[in-house]
DNA sequence: TTTCTTGGCGTAGAAAAACTGAGGCTGGAA
DNA sequence: TTCCAGCCTCAGTTTTTCTACGCCAAGAAA
């Protein structure tokens, strides 16, 4: 009953932010993820949470958490306020009357098929800002302050989906290699951490025996495992919407006429709220484009 | 580009919130106020959300500032972001089976009227935890998370308020000290200074004169004024609501047989969101109550 | 079984953000 | 003129937030 002017603090602001994360996802982990903090910190703010609110949250299993009944009721309510709050955020940092313009793609996507189209773009809108950020998982448009995403995944039919090309996937070498070597038998299998299980994919689709047993290097990053095979270091399964330029300049040739549909498609997707707006719609335009440069 | 698991920060959120409470006041003060912090911090709030935006947001006057147009066509969408994200932080922090109840009042009436009727309600609800905040201006109910509001202001005709009682206005001062002077001409006259003009609205409504000047020894809290009057300091311009307790026990008298409406009145202010729920009925209509205890 | 992996906890210390406090500036009002 | 209300900036401090790292439990795999 003290008469200082001392107001109640408000309620933690972001404890509330990783309390949405975190029941969005149903895991700490992949809130971590989001908000680009370590699960400890999730952790930390849920219960600080909790403590403020004196009623537990999570309930906690040894692998995973689960929403309490107390913590489900609030999700639809804060999750809508953070949409909101996103969608404001968005329209403040495009008053800059030059705005960036931020994609997200998958770090190949970024590598290898995005470069020589966005130069496309880059060069159409010189005064906009291009950022290009490279990250394993999509992000989540209505939160996340992306104005285009480029990842691989199955369309669900809705029109927030750009179809871009379907994913097709053939075993491919340098063309030397090829020339000397009977066949796939005798090669080296290049393998990207991400896409593990191409191999065994394309086996099972195409019914080509793969003698060789699935060993061999593996790369974190599929533009790194592509130069190695361009020096011939073995057969990578190749994605061919990533490797066009390869195959074009000869860099790499087809080491099994057998190729087949890996069941993704290379889709392109834009925020809600984005994409009515005439520069995005240019954007995205221009960079589907097919036309040759 | 680079290919770390580095997504960009999202915007800064305490930032936002700062900005829309500035927004809404069209001052740094007040907004300060609201936030309970100094403003500086305001200040620097706004200076790093237009860093980040690219666009100014306030016009800086010399005596307070305004909106720019870019500023100005946020503003509603912030509003709504936060008033939703402060409806779910009541219901969160409403979780709690005996939930506690936040009561905000003005010093005055925290301290001279609420008491007597609160140790009512705690009787009834020997459960829930009561908390009282004294403050000069009265909250946004609708952002802070206070349950209940009492301050003295003029009825707006909504039923968002319950007005409890017109406050009238009567000079007091201590028994024997009328008994000893002429009358009001001879008393010192006492003041408290949130409502300085106390004597003068008095003087005007009544066509009573004053001959002591206007001045006398000022009081911060309306309650130390009426303490010493009680020692027989002087005569204090007494408010019937908050002094019905002295005047029962002729701890005080009225010192003039001329009272006065103020214009205002004891209005009892819940939120929005909790007007429906029954324990706060339940706790309002003991509150008003009239009946003794 | 035993071992590995996944996902969460707790704590200490480090890093970053937020806040305060004091001195200055400006323009309208007394 | 001189005040005064509001806002600004800067530097230092406090508070919050985050990371790092070891630990634990449960299910999956060997």
């Amino acid at each position: 009953m003290s008469v200082a002017p001392k107001r109640p603090k408000g309620p933690p602001l972001t404890a509330m932010r990783a309390f949405e994360a975190a029941a969005r996802h149903v895991s700490f982990v992949a809130a971590a993820e989001e908000l680009n903090v370590t699960p400890g910190a999730i952790s930390q703010h849920i219960k600080t949470l909790e403590s403020w609110s004196g009623a537990p949250l999570f309930r906690r299993n040894a692998q995973g958490v689960e929403l309490t009944a107390a913590g489900a009721s609030l999700v639809a309510r804060f999750t809508a306020a953070f949409d909101g709050l996103a969608d404001a955020a968005r329209d403040l940092r495009n008053l800059k009357p030059n705005g960036d313009f931020h994609i997200a793609a998958l770090p190949s996507v970024a590598q290898l098929w995005l470069p020589k189209r966005l130069s496309r773009v880059r060069a159409r809108f010189p005064e906009v800002n291009f950022s290009v950020t490279a990250m394993e998982t999509p992000p989540s448009l209505a939160r996340e302050l992306f104005d285009l995403a480029l990842f691989f995944g199955v369309p669900d039919g809705t029109d927030t989906q750009i179809s871009i090309c379907a994913d097709e996937i053939v075993p491919v070498c340098a063309p030397d290699l090829l020339g000397r070597s009977g066949g796939l038998e005798d090669l080296t299998l290049l393998h990207d951490q991400t896409w593990s299980d191409d191999w065994t994919k394309w086996s099972k689709a195409t019914g080509v025996p793969l003698s060789t047993p699935l060993s061999g290097p593996q790369f974190s990053l599929y533009s790194l495992a592509v130069e190695e095979a361009k020096a011939g270091a073995g057969a990578l399964m190749g994605h061919l919407c990533l490797i066009e330029d390869a195959l074009a300049t000869k860099a790499l040739v087809r080491a099994s006429e057998h190729s087949c549909p890996s069941g993704r498609h290379l889709i392109c997707e834009t925020p809600e709220a984005r994409r009515q707006r005439d520069e995005t719609q240019d954007v995205v335009k221009l960079l589907l484009d097919p036309t040759p440069t």
